[in-house]
DNA sequence: TCCAGACCTGAAGAATCCTTCATCCAATGG
DNA sequence: CCATTGGATGAAGGATTCTTCAGGTCTGGA
């Protein structure tokens, strides 16, 4: 149920001419809005198809089924998050703790608000498609990325250890969702936004041993 | 969608006799069962009914659908999990902010870890039955427990905001997801919960004007 | 221009599922 | 003991949904 649970995910056949490229994308998008309109539980194969502007079988014709199709859309999300993160640690080299923890949230946060619309219709099917396995592969991967980038942290002693990197990302998981969920103003993102690097800042710095 | 997403899960009739009592724990406790094992997308009321060794018709005496059944025993899980962070809030009331948040999330983390299986199973479906506004409504109970012992503090000049608050209970909620949706060992929990709690200690006292 | 292969269509098969209701069993209290 | 109300049954109606496939349409290269 772990690992393998992922089988079956696979796409079906790749896009070759510019067209079904174009298909494909609609039926993402497609997706994510009847997920946003209708609800994971009214999210019909034939509905995507039809706001697609496609029929039924074409969506069969590059996934191999309604799973497939939702992973899909849920793996790419976290994909773009994920880079988002790891440009921020890239970005964020050899700048003191403070400020490092400072950008990789608010990339985070922003990533996450870029397509809001997205973030929250995927809470509503990530777990019947592989959700937890799919962020904990995503969280390993960024874990690794700010790992990378504490190591260069000039203010650092001993950088904290993998398990409190990973606390820290679920965290900051836990609050945009609860966020993202409750439909929040812009000004409530702003301050949630301050608050969570404020969150983080803090335990990495209680989960660092400083350099004086 | 938001608020008024909660009618029609109002629970149809009321146990009277002993024998429906335990008839109602037996549906609660087969849907958890389904659940785990068979996921969220398989769950059938006719499934529950079996696995609870009673028909189908019995089980729509006391929900008026299956949404009603999912989502009383959602809101019974949030209800057992706050009343035990209520009570270590009033617990730990008087002492000093770090041991106040030590004892909070302690008593949260071995909440849910009580019954790991339910946490599990139910966050495969909160999402289909009201799971935000729930969680917002528990949510919102909890951080009036909280406030109400931070009060008491006598290390705090003022105490933190609501909304520091709230950031740190979906921030706890976040953390606890992960762990479970992964599997955790024994070992691996103890080593979270030591973590979360310096967490929330770091994060309280950043977040909080301290009196000298 | 012509054709092979890429693409698209959408009706229909097959499988579930939710929910109801007519009917029967059990308990309680007068 | 009997009547009344609570409790339980499970076949079947009504509705959806997933997925396929036989047969069209379009595109790019020869």
């Amino acid at each position: 149920m772990a690992t393998d649970a992922l089988v079956a995910f696979e796409p079906r056949k790749m896009p070759i001419q510019a067209r079904s490229t174009v298909t494909v994308d609609a039926i993402s998008e497609a997706a994510i809005q009847v997920l946003l309109s209708h609800g994971a539980e009214r999210l019909t194969t034939t509905r995507v198809a039809d706001r697609a502007g496609v029929s039924v079988g074409t969506l069969y014709q590059y996934f191999s089924n309604k799973q497939s199709l939702l992973f899909a859309v849920l793996e790419n999300h976290f994909n773009k998050v994920a880079s988002r993160v790891e440009a921020a640690c890239q970005r964020a080299r050899h700048k003191p703790l403070s400020e490092m923890t400072k950008e990789m949230v608010e990339a985070f946060v922003d990533a996450k608000m870029e397509r809001a619309d997205i973030s929250v219709a995927l809470y509503r099917v990530a777990c019947e498609v592989g959700g937890p396995t799919l962020v904990k592969r995503v969280n390993h991967r960024t874990r690794k990325a700010v790992e990378a980038a504490l190591e260069t942290a000039p203010d650092i002693k001993s950088p904290p250890d993998q398990f409190a990197i990973e606390i820290m990302l679920s965290a900051m998981g836990g609050v945009m969702r609860s966020l993202l969920e409750s439909g929040p103003s812009p000004a409530t993102v702003r301050k949630a936004r301050e608050q969570l690097v404020l969150l983080c800042q803090s335990y990495m710095a209680a989960a660092t041993a400083k350099r004086v």
